[in-house]
Order: structure tokens, then C-alpha cells, then sequence
DNA sequence: TAGATTGTTAATCGATTAACAATC
DNA sequence: TAGATTGTTAATCGATTAACAATC
């Protein structure tokens, strides 16, 4: 029997790619330790949330010394699952599509796009950034020949859930989310909405409460 | 005196435009009435956090019938500020900055780009979907004279405090942040980080979670 | 030894969910 | 009138923060 995964909440997974940020501006700075107290106070966290996030991961601190940079980096990286690459596909090669293709630090963030897709003749048989585009219709098949795991959904909203079905037929698990409409699913698969509208909204509400305030 | 604006929690700014999505579908299929228990079941969610979702667009709903789709719509994007379009600049005019300008649907979500501005002077002059690039220096003199209190940032990581400092200058209150990097701001500006590791941290580990559990 | 930081337990806070009364 | 849905209060759950003991 396998030990068993704890669930870790959302809000600290968040976070952690946040600290290896800062953790990596410390590596070039040749430093070797850090305390949870000094990433709270870059990030504006309070350091016992800092301590437990961390704690996620496995890790041992020294009391009155700190966290080792290169190991708590390593550990971050093992939680996320980002320190094994894992091949992903893309479905929809518009402007975003395209973007996200061309974003060479996708690599450090544990995915590694090895295929696109588009419905678009045009787009069909070129590359974008490196990457050849192939249709739709081959998804599935290349997904189970490849064993790719992991589906990036950047098409027009009302391609979204044909995409879905194709990807979970082909036997992804874990599909990222940016088309702005909810896709049906079975509980097997891992959805993660990506869309802009999120941190959108947060931004214009939250702008005109501050804005609002100044002004009562 | 002005009434003022209860501060509504972040899961339910991030939940609304979600909400906006479905009322569209329904005014499509040109359904009047909508109840807070079938956009639950469509989302996935509870009917109660629906409601107290609803409930701070003040918004009074008819018991037994529901809710009106075309006052809810107005009340979502009223509590949003996206019935008022706010302009905005953007810096960084890269592949992701590009995909940006060229997303039709952000007029949908209450912000209009004016002009957009980078570093590379062979961008500098020219036209991205429609807007023209600048200058970075001319940024805080014509966010004064434009009246534009909302930033883009899709610059690389190291440029990112230097712009939201000429943001600032300018006058911007409200910055969306995609750049990995934790930027620093004084307590009067609002910022959203939008950053692709985020989501991106909480696929590769749910994924992990689940895949681990089927196999223990 | 004294002091700083980790690790952990307890308290608080906020968001979600359950229960139910009000109303059409 | 009966039933369905809103609106609201109470209970639960989970995440954040505070307090403090353990340890180097």
C-alpha cells in the first residue's frame, strides 16, 4: 500500500509557485538559507501561513537557522510534481494559444507542450513556436500513443466541450481551462478554470470599493 | 454622505462572471426567469452560495418564480463596474501582451485598451490590433492627460517594478499583474496577479492527488 | 545560556452549507 | 391552499492567525 496523498488546499498551492519565485532571486544572490519569517515578509504573508504551506511539502527547517534554499525548492517543485516534466497537449492555436506555445518558462513549471491542434486548415501541417499543429481529429489517438496526461483548451467557446470529449476519450486526466464557459466533465478528471475574467472581476471590484471609499 | 460598499469576498467575484456566462446561454435560448438553483446545478454549486452570491448584486429575486435574467445580467456587471467602460493601458507588447489586445471579449468585461506601450523600439510606432504602441516613457504623462486608471503589465520579470513605478506616476489605481514577479506598491493601488503558475500549480498537484489516490 | 526560529496546538475569522421561515 | 423558491439565520467547515513549546 502507498501512502497516501494529502490533500492540499488550493489557496497554498497558490502560494508556493509564488516563494520559488523569490526563492530562485535568492539562489542568484548565493544565498543558502531562508526563514519563513523573510518570505512572509517579500510576499506580505504572515509567517505561520508561510510555515504551514511549507510544511505541505515535507520539509524540516532548522530552529533558529531556517530552510535550506536549494532543498526547499526541491520540495516545492516534488509537491507541484513540476520537478518531472509531464507532456501536454494544446487545442486551439489562436493569439492566446499561441502565447502560451511561445512561453518558454512553461518548462520550469513541469509541462512540455509536445503537440497543438486547431481546426483551422490553414494552421494544420505548420508549427507554431517549434510545435507542429495537427487536427482535432487525431487528438485522441495521439494522446493514447504519446500517454500525454495533460490538455491546454484555447479555442472558441463553443468548440470547448467537443475539445473535452475528444481529450477525455484520448485519456487525459487534467484539463486547464481558458475558454470562458464551464465544461462537463466526470469526476475522474481534474479541470482547472483559467479564464480571465476571474482575476478580472476581483480587479474592477475591488478598484471601485478602494476608489469608493476615498470618496464617502 | 455616500453609502458605502461592502467589500465582497473574493470566491464570489471570481464565481459572478461565471454566473454572467450562463445568463447569456439562457438569454440566447430566450428563457426570462431564471432560479438560483439551476445555475447551482450548472456550475456545480451550491444553491445557498448562489444566492448569497446573487445577494450582493442586491438583487431581489420572486419567491417561487426567480429571478429576471436581464436584471440579474445588469446587476452582476453593475457590481463588476463592467456596464461602465473603464480604459486601460498595456505594457509589454509580447506574444501574451498581442493575444491580449487582440481578445474581443474584454470589452465584454468592462475594460478598453487606449494604447498599449513597450521598450522594443521597433514596436514603438506601430499598431497592435488597433493600438498604437508608445514609448514606457510616455506612459505616466498620458495616463495623467487620458484619465486611465487601469494597467496592464505583460513585460518581462525584471522590467515589472520599473513599470508599475511609471504606472503609479501616472495616476494608475488598479494593476493586473501576469508577470511572475511580486510587485511592490503602495497601500492606495490595487493589484491582481494573474500570473499562469498559479492555476497551472493547482492542475499538476490535483492531478497528482487523484492519480495517486486511484492507485493506492 | 539566551535568543531566534521552527513546529504545533489553540483561537479566530470567513466562507460554505444546512435549516427554516417568509412569500408568491 | 399547497408547493416551490427566495431570504435569512444558524451550524459547519476550512483557512488564517495567534500563542507557545521545542530546539538549535
Amino acid at each position: 500500500m502507498t501512502k497516501l496523498l494529502k490533500a492540499t488546499p488550493k489557496p497554498t498551492l497558490r502560494r508556493l509557485p509564488q516563494y520559488l519565485d523569490f526563492l530562485y532571486t535568492l539562489k542568484i544572490q548565493d544565498k543558502k538559507i531562508v526563514t519563513s519569517k523573510s518570505i512572509a515578509d517579500v510576499l506580505g504573508l504572515d509567517q505561520t501561513q508561510v510555515r504551514k504551506d511549507i510544511e505541505q511539502t515535507g520539509i524540516t527547517g532548522k530552529p533558529k537557522t531556517g530552510f535550506v534554499v536549494d532543498e526547499l525548492i526541491f520540495r516545492i517543485r516534488e509537491h507541484l510534481n513540476w520537478n518531472n516534466l509531464s507532456d501536454a497537449f494544446i487545442v486551439g492555436v489562436g493569439s492566446l494559444g499561441t502565447a502560451i506555445l511561445g512561453y518558454e518558462r512553461f518548462k520550469h513549471y513541469g509541462i512540455n507542450f509536445v503537440a497543438a491542434f486547431d481546426a483551422d486548415e490553414n494552421k494544420i501541417g505548420k508549427k507554431v513556436s517549434g510545435i507542429n499543429v495537427y487536427p482535432v481529429s487525431k487528438l485522441a489517438q495521439m494522446a493514447k500513443q504519446l500517454e500525454v496526461h495533460i490538455g491546454v483548451i484555447t479555442v472558441p467557446a463553443d468548440a470547448a466541450q467537443e475539445v473535452t470529449y475528444e481529450m477525455i476519450k484520448g485519456g487525459i486526466r487534467g484539463i486547464w481551462n481558458f475558454v470562458p464557459k464551464q465544461l462537463i466533465v466526470p469526476e475522474n478528471i481534474v479541470v482547472e478554470n483559467a479564464q480571465f475574467y476571474q482575476s478580472l472581476a476581483v480587479l474592477t471590484r475591488k478598484l471601485r470599493e478602494k476608489i469608493h471609499s476615498e470618496n464617502k
